[in-house]
DNA sequence: GCAGTTATGTGAGCACGTTCAGTTTTTTGG
DNA sequence: CCAAAAAACTGAACGTGCTCACATAACTGC
């Protein structure tokens, strides 16, 4: 069982790389899960071997770059940052490693992110949630606010992150400065919202300067 | 043309029946088109001649009560209330018209209005965009914030309607009480964001450290 | 090496949403 | 009333994502 497990990687190689190409050439939707198979030479019901859906097949792609996203972020982090900067520095990171997908990541989030999640186990999607979630709760906590997790304000740090995706899959601003604007004053909110606790409508001041 | 008109009007009644009745008991994904055809009492080509597709179909239920919901929220209304109040019952006022399609709203809305929209012409599910963000304008400017209405905030809105009606749309706690308080905090954070002034004229930095 | 077992690959086939050439029905103008 | 034109309907057919009964290849213990 040593030849089987290399071959396996190496097909579940071919098949990423061809996803990779041909979903940023030709769009989600207009890459059919044939054309897949026959890019990575195996026959079409063999890619169902190795990812259940050809969505799977997509957000593992994302997975993998939100993870690449999310380890530079450790490593380039300093430790002296307020929460706002933290998660801005976390989402940008993301943002970064996810640029070449950035044509068709509506069309995959649509059907694997959205809000409106399906029922079913662990998907690929699901496994994006969890893990960036994770990592704001680990930032959150780093800046006292370990108790900020309830299902409200997880419901919201999860709208306003998707809410960003959204709009900067599609911003055509030059650069995506726009989104960057967009990001900020989500993330103001945010914070605002976690540190005043549910209990009383004040000003979601910014980050206030040292 | 006189019969014909008559006759169109009843058959497409007859399909929104069906769809109604359909996508209430089996969902919206186990409904086919060919399902919705015979219940219609139609060849399953002639549904395409009423409605550009299936998901534009479900969506004119949502628009149908979303209109009708808005209709009796203008009727009910007294003229004195808050911002938060106006927005919050506006958006109750939809809930509740929406309630019989709630099991089955989550997989509609995901195809259908999710913020990773796609570029297509006028879908009902545009129309219902468009829709709520009218009043949403009218119901800012009877509060003085006429100014209020940039694409941050414009984004910031319609993402986190949607988070709430995603989060109604899965909520299991009794009478989806949840709800109430997962719309009352989205209000909050939006109307705290545009009474501030919000950061349409910033510039697309992100906090920096000083 | 060789049977036997397990892992992998295959492609015909399914149900789906949707299209469209051809047919039927309705309206129009004389 | 009748032909010609316009509108509406039909169902076979297409390409899709995905499944499954079967075939093939790789590993195992003898």
């Amino acid at each position: 069982m040593r030849i089987t497990a290399e071959a396996k990687r190496e097909t579940r190689t071919r098949i990423i790389t061809a996803a990779r190409e041909l979903f940023e050439s030709n769009g989600f939707e207009g890459t059919s899960t044939r054309d897949l198979a026959s890019a990575a030479g195996i026959a079409a019901g063999t890619l169902f071997n190795y990812f259940p859906s050809k969505e799977a097949l997509a957000m593992t792609l994302v997975l993998e770059a939100l993870d690449r996203g999310r380890e530079g972020y450790f490593e380039r982090r300093r430790g002296s940052e307020s929460l706002d900067e933290d998660l801005f520095a976390h989402i940008a990171a993301g943002l970064r490693e996810l640029e070449p997908f950035r044509p068709f990541l509506g069309e995959v989030l649509e059907a694997a992110m959205s809000p409106f999640g399906r029922a079913g186990g662990i998907t690929p999607g699901e496994e994006v949630r969890v893990g960036h979630l994770e990592t704001v709760a680990t930032l959150l906590e780093a800046h006292g606010l370990a108790e900020a997790t309830g299902f409200v304000s997880i419901h919201l740090y999860w709208t306003l992150y998707l809410g960003v995706l959204a709009f900067w899959s599609r911003d055509e601003s030059p650069n995506q400065e726009d989104t960057l604007v967009v990001l900020d004053q989500s993330l103001r909110l945010f914070t605002a919202s976690v540190a005043n606790g549910a209990a009383e409508t004040e000003e979601p001041d910014g980050p206030e300067s040292c």
